[in-house]
RNA sequence: GCUCGAGUGGUGGAAUUGGUAGACACGUUGGACUUAAAAUCCAAUGGACAUUAGUCCGUACGGGUUCAAGUCCCGUCUCGAGUACCA
């Protein structure tokens, strides 16, 4: 009988489908005993997207591997739960969506399912295809992200999001309603959150005078996930916003489009509250190092220090000031204007503010203190309402105010009965102690008033806070005292050590500092300057690093500790969105300072001991010693870099900072085809939230997926995108039926018209199996703990810094909710290599002809000559290139001629050009297995070469005109080159092809064979006749009786020599190690030994060739279940135990010693393992063979490794 | 540029803590069977010289450690991946 892979493949599938082996148990009800002794094990799979090109046999390679390992799990008594599902939303089904008009969900469900789409292309479907590859999927468990069932929970995480903020100091994420009774209580001055960084600071009694709509506004602010107008990265031939990860080199990682910059209202995930806790989970993961440094390097770390350089007021000759765009705007309300200035204010504390304020905040003098608080018309930086006590710090701004300071505080001391309290920085600084203590004595002096805070409702003030403001802003102006910058200049350094080399400063030219501190003089430059970097694209200006540009402000800033005077300059290599948009240029220690200091001549102060700066910057860190810096001299990097963040502090304008270089994610895309958002927009425009047993929300139906005619996204062509709601029950209605509903009692707005990107659905997923049919929550609390986490997860490494970051975010929000028990998902995570094609060429030379012109008569060679393109093997084309060509096949070139000629009778044709060749594509199904083309297959293919001139490897001509009979017999080799298996390219093999010429299970061990998991490597189907002979040799073992039938005996394994049971206990040892270790190929191998040694010892024990097919299973699931049917089973394979390795068979007496002279093997020697040392030098040595390598020298030393080798050296 | 990974026959790749380099396959060559092809089986197959024994050279390149190095150390080159004015 002979080996059916057809028939016995389909067989099994049906059989396993029909009896839902693999379908995994979630822990039982009380009472039920099945499934709760066995340990669980999860393995997962990327999840795929279904694209209708189908699969090519580099997709499943991940699949192959996990189901192995899945299997193999399965025989070693664990629960596995091993699910599969699409990624059903994106942008391939959109895109064809828009040409074809066909609904994506109808050519997705053609995708997966398979069949015919209006187009009239054939699928073949994702779920045939792989059912075909015998994969042990719960199939129970699928899920579509693009089903409403699923995206459901999508959606309701995205709610869970919104209503979380990110506490600093618990260090997770908190319910929102727990900071709204912060805010009630005590205000925002206590909290400490990830949020924006344009809050401003309130109290409790502010809070609840703010609108609704204010409150709101601020709670944005704080939400994890959250609406705010953004620099998004916008694709206009996507029509789409796209994520960083979604770019590369500065184009649409899909189609390679342009990406440019604009500011777009998005909703955004704040995962920058993850940053610190992303970067530490992945030393708590089992992940490919690669993986984790890619992670790792997105998320920037770096660690360092803010500075603080004051800008210096211009001097009077330089006019001083530039005009400022008045912030007072008529429709602004005058708390609005005072809050803006404050919270600016106290966006940039100085050191000593801050540090003051640590000592008065919560109540700690026992009275409560605010601080850059509205007074009248002034800001003082602190004040006690209760006892009208306002205490300033006097910093070096303050001296070139002295006049305005002291008239404001006459003003509030005579007219408001204020009193004042002064210190100087150093004071606060040095010894904060004195100060509070000044501060306490002070008010317990002073008689209590009431509380005004918030008292802005006094008519008279409101009065003339405008006009006084301004004036104060004006007056400021006038006196050359830069004016937002008066706190200075914050820039982010890793090399604080190196601030005594700073000779100048650069801002980046979106700097909003820049248009303040520019110099009349240098005003035309500057605006120049940034006009021209705005018009560059972010791609422009990425391609182009070298060139060095900037432009000079006018301004001075000055050194933190030399008080030298520091320009200011603009440019385009300092980036806007990273650090503070500023840096401290140190040009002797950093190669791009160095460059533009170089540029534009400005001095560069060295810094570094014993270092020649004269031709680059030195950056090397260990190697510094730091001299030219005052205290700093003769420090080495780590010291000098302690010591300066110690000394900035304690002038208050620096301290140690880590900065990060993630970003926000980006969460709105303008698309149709993705998760809608649950989310409508009330009277006020705020975003509301649906509630939970509103969802899903389902995606509302669109004549055409292109953006409206008002550029809104595809969603904005839904007939009915409003909600309407009534206490309990809502629904979505056109917006007529909205408008004209009674406004009492009603929830609702338009809906939001932008989705969620392609990585909202896979976020959670890998939970949603565990649990997939729960209608009332994602998952159960039973079902999370029991299966925990994924064990083993297969897939890309292009998802590093996309699915594989964001999903790590989401769990970890989960994680601080209580809803799963881990904070890092996956423990184990495998990188499958890519699979390539082995694409096939042949070459088309060109040729030139010359004969006498102005001959009209001749009009016909040029087709002729187009009409027979010359085609030649890769031989010929080796030739070519070492130039040997010409002078060995010039007879082609003058049979062409001769042609030529015959046609059309002309005397002096010039000739081929043989130089000149262009490779082509060919498809690889026309290729056999020694590379020789098909060429009658070739020209039914490409009809434009059917009059082709084929030159065979023996150079031989093949043309249109040779008869069949009279063919050359010659071949016709192709060249082949690793390339990525695409269609384009015509590289691509569909594991249909073989598994209808194989079999899956050859398919299977052949992605195994060809190489370590994680490697990327060619396919070349030739190679699979090696594992399928394989097959064919077991499927023999186990058929030796006559007529090839199935056989095996029940006699006892030793009563031979006991060879095959040392087989099979080396197999069973070597092919546990390599799953274990993942070494899959090695197995194969291992398998193949196994089997070539049990053929040759002519092994018919049951005992044997049972475990045997238990340890194929895994592999070649199909001819195992086969086998072990005929071995008289009736149960399924895939659940036996795995067969126990036993040591005691592969006890060996003897060792084939190799016998070694100066390191080199010269013959093996057979001895007893038993034998000492000196036994085995002994035998050694009387050994023939030695005596003749010696040839009568004595050797200086014998080294004898028992058990290993034996060297003689000398 | 920086970070990481990898360089072994004609090809895919093996080689455990340093201990017989090239397992296992593909391909190639020769042979058996067959009218023939396919399938199957047998033999050879890193290179060079010798064609019997054998000798020399060989794991990207140059050094080093060691009785012994594909494996460890130093330096160089090449390829691949990620990232890129990140201060």
């Amino acid at each position: 009988m002979s080996y059916d892979f057809n028939k016995i493949e389909d067989k099994w599938q049906k059989y396993w489908a029909e009896q839902k082996t693999f379908q995994a148990t979630n822990p039982p009800l009380e009472g039920e005993l099945e499934g709760i002794a066995l340990p669980k094990f999860y393995v997962l799979d990327m999840f795929p997207y279904p694209s209708g090109a189908g699969l090519h046999v580099g997709h499943p390679l991940g699949y192959i591997a996990s189901d192995i390992y899945a299997r193999y799990k399965r025989h070693k008594g664990f629960n596995v739960l091993h699910p599969m599902g699409y990624d059903s939303f994106g942008l391939p089904a959109e895109q064809y969506a828009i040409q074809t008009g066909q609904h994506p969900a109808d050519t997705t469900k053609v995708n997966i399912e398979g069949g015919v789409d209006k187009e009239g292309k054939k699928i073949k479907g994702y779920r045939k295809q792989l059912d075909r590859m015998g994969f042990s999927f719960d199939w129970s468990r699928e899920l579509r992200t693009s089903d409403p069932k699923c995206y459901k929970w999508t959606q309701w995480i995205f709610i869970q999001l919104f209503n979380s903020w990110y506490n600093k100091d618990s260090d997770k994420a908190e319910d929102i309603e727990a900071l709204i009774s912060i805010f009630s209580s005590d205000g925002n001055a206590g909290v400490n959150a990830v949020c924006d960084d344009d809050i401003p600071e309130f109290s409790a009694t502010i809070w609840k005078q703010f609108s609704n709509k204010e409150q709101q506004e601020i709670l944005l602010k704080y939400r994890l996930t959250y609406l705010a107008e953004t620099e998004v990265n916008w694709c206009p031939d996507l029509g789409t916003v796209l994520a960083n990860d979604e770019i590369v080199n500065g184009v649409s990682e899909r189609g390679g489009h342009p990406v440019t910059r604009k500011k777009m209202t998005q909703w955004s995930m704040r995962i920058t509250a993850y940053a610190q806790r992303l970067l530490d989970g992945l030393k708590t993961v089992d992940w490919p190092q690669p993986l984790k440094d890619t992670q790792a390097n997105w998320i920037g770390r770096s660690e360092g220090a803010t500075a603080e350089f004051k800008v210096l007021p211009l001097a009077p000759s330089e006019g001083g000031g530039t005009s400022r765009n008045s912030r007072i705007t008529g429709d602004s309300s005058i708390i609005g204007i005072l809050l803006e200035r404050a919270k600016e204010m106290r966006k940039k504390p100085t050191k000593a503010e801050a540090k003051l304020w640590e000592g008065l905040r919560d109540k700690k003098t026992g009275l409560k203190f605010r601080r850059q608080h509205p007074i009248y018309k002034y800001i003082p930086d602190f004040v006690c309402l209760e006892k009208r006590l306002i205490i300033e710090i006097d910093g070096e701004i303050h001296q070139y105010q002295l006049d305005e300071d002291a008239e404001r505080q006459l003003i509030l001391e005579e007219k408001k009965g204020y009193h004042f309290l002064r210190f100087t920085n150093e004071q606060v600084l040095n010894d904060i102690d004195a100060v509070i203590d000044e501060i306490s004595n002070k008010l317990k002096v002073l008689p209590s008033g009431e509380d005004l805070g918030g008292d802005f409702s006094n008519e008279e003030d409101i009065g003339d806070i405008d006009a006084v403001f301004v004036e104060t802003q004006r007056n400021i102006e006038n006196s050359g005292i830069p004016p937002s910058g008066a706190r200075g200049i914050s820039v982010f350094t890793t090399r604080p050590d190196t601030i005594f080399g700073v000779s100048f400063m650069v801002l980046a030219p979106e700097h909003e500092l820049v248009s303040q501190i520019t110099t009349p003089e240098q005003k035309t430059e500057v605006e120049a300057y940034v006009e021209a970097t705005a018009k560059r694209s972010e791609r422009e200006r990425m391609a182009d690093v070298k060139t060095i540009s900037g432009a000079f402000t006018g301004a001075y800033a000055e050194h933190p500790f030399t008080k030298e005077p520091i320009p200011i300059w603009i440019g385009d290599y300092v980036l806007a969105g990273y650090g503070t948009g500023a840096v401290m240029s140190v040009p002797c220690g950093d190669q791009r300072d160095y460059d533009f200091a170089k540029y534009f001549k400005i001095p560069i102060p060295n810094i570094f001991e014993g270092i020649d700066i004269s031709e680059e910057a030195f950056s090397d860190k260990d190697k510094t010693i730091i001299t030219n810096s005052d205290f700093l001299n003769g420090l080495p990097y780590k010291k000098a870099v302690k010591r300066a963040i110690f000394e900035l502090e304690k002038l208050g304008q620096g301290e140690g900072k880590i900065n990060y270089r993630l970003r926000d994610a980006v969460f709105s895309r303008q698309r149709y085809w993705g998760e809608p958002f649950p989310v409508y927009y009330d009277a006020d425009g705020m975003p509301q939230m649906l509630d939970k047993k509103f969802l899903p929300l389902e995606l509302p139906e669109v004549d055409k997926y292109l953006p409206t005619e008002t550029g809104d996204p595809p969603l904005g062509n839904a007939k009915a995108w409003y909600w309407l709601q009534y206490g309990d029950k809502g629904k979505v209605v056109t917006k007529e039926k909205f408008e004209s509903s009674s406004p009492s009692g009603r929830l609702g707005g338009d809906l939001e018209l932008n989705t969620m990107p392609g990585w909202a659905g896979s976020s959670q997923y890998f939970n949603r199996y565990m649990d997939p049919h729960n209608d009332d929550e994602i998952f159960s609390q039973e079902a999370i703990n029991y299966w925990q986490d994924v064990d083993l997860y297969i897939g890309g490494s292009e998802h590093a810094t996309g699915h594989l970051l964001y999903s790590r975010f989401w769990q970890k929000f989960m994680f601080d909710k209580g809803l799963v028990p881990k904070d890092e998902y996956a423990k184990k995570l495998i990188n499958q290599g890519m699979i390539t094609g082995t694409s096939a060429f042949v070459y088309r030379t060109f040729y030139f002809y010359g004969y006498a012109h102005d001959n009209n008569a001749k009009e016909g060679v040029l087709d002729f000559i187009r009409e027979r393109p010359i085609l030649i093997s890769t031989n010929h084309h080796d030739l070519l290139e070492n130039d040997e060509y010409v002078k060995d096949f010039n007879f082609i070139n003058e049979w062409f001629v001769s042609e030529l000629k015959r046609e059309f009778e002309i005397d002096d044709v010039g000739g081929i050009n043989f130089k000149k060749t262009t490779p082509l594509h060919v498809d690889v199904s026309l290729i056999n297995s020694s590379d020789e083309l098909d060429i009658e297959a070739f020209k039914n293919w490409r009809p434009e070469y059917k009059n082709a001139i084929f030159i065979l490897d023996n150079g031989e001509r093949y043309d249109s005109n040779t008869s069949l009979e009279g063919r050359p017999a010659g071949a016709f080799t192709v060249s082949r080159e690793v390339e990525k298996m695409s269609k384009s390219k015509y590289n691509v093999v569909s594991p249909d092809e073989i598994c209808d010429q194989y079999g899956a299970d050859s398919l299977r061990l052949y992605e195994m064979f060809l190489g370590p998991l994680e490697q990327s490597k060619p396919w070349n189907t030739a190679g699979i006749t090696g594992v399928h002979g394989f097959l064919k040799k077991l499927w023999k073992l186990y058929h030796s009786g006559s007529n090839g039938e199935f056989f095996v005996n029940d006699s006892p394994p030793s009563e031979g020599l006991g060879e095959d049971l040392r087989t099979l206990h080396k197999t069973i040892k070597k092919v546990e190690e390599d799953i274990e270790n993942f070494s899959f190929n090695t197995s194969v191998s291992t398998f193949m030994i196994c089997v070539n040694e049990l053929t040759a010892q002519k092994c018919h024990s049951r005992e044997i060739l049972e475990s045997l097919a238990i340890l194929v299973s895994p592999y070649a699931p199909h001819i195992a279940e086969e086998l072990w049917q005929k071995l008289g089973h009736n149960e399924s394979i895939s659940k036996v135990p795995f067969p126990k390795f036993e040591e005691k068979y592969l006890v060996e007496s003897e060792k084939e010693y190799p016998i070694s002279f100066n390191g080199k093997m010269r013959f093996t020697m057979k001895l007893s393992l038993d034998l000492s040392k000196e036994d085995i030098e002994a035998a050694v040595m009387a050994h023939e063979k030695t005596k003749q390598q010696l040839q009568g020298r004595t050797p200086k030393k014998v080294i004898v490794v028992p058990g290993k080798i034996v060297n003689i050296v000398g």
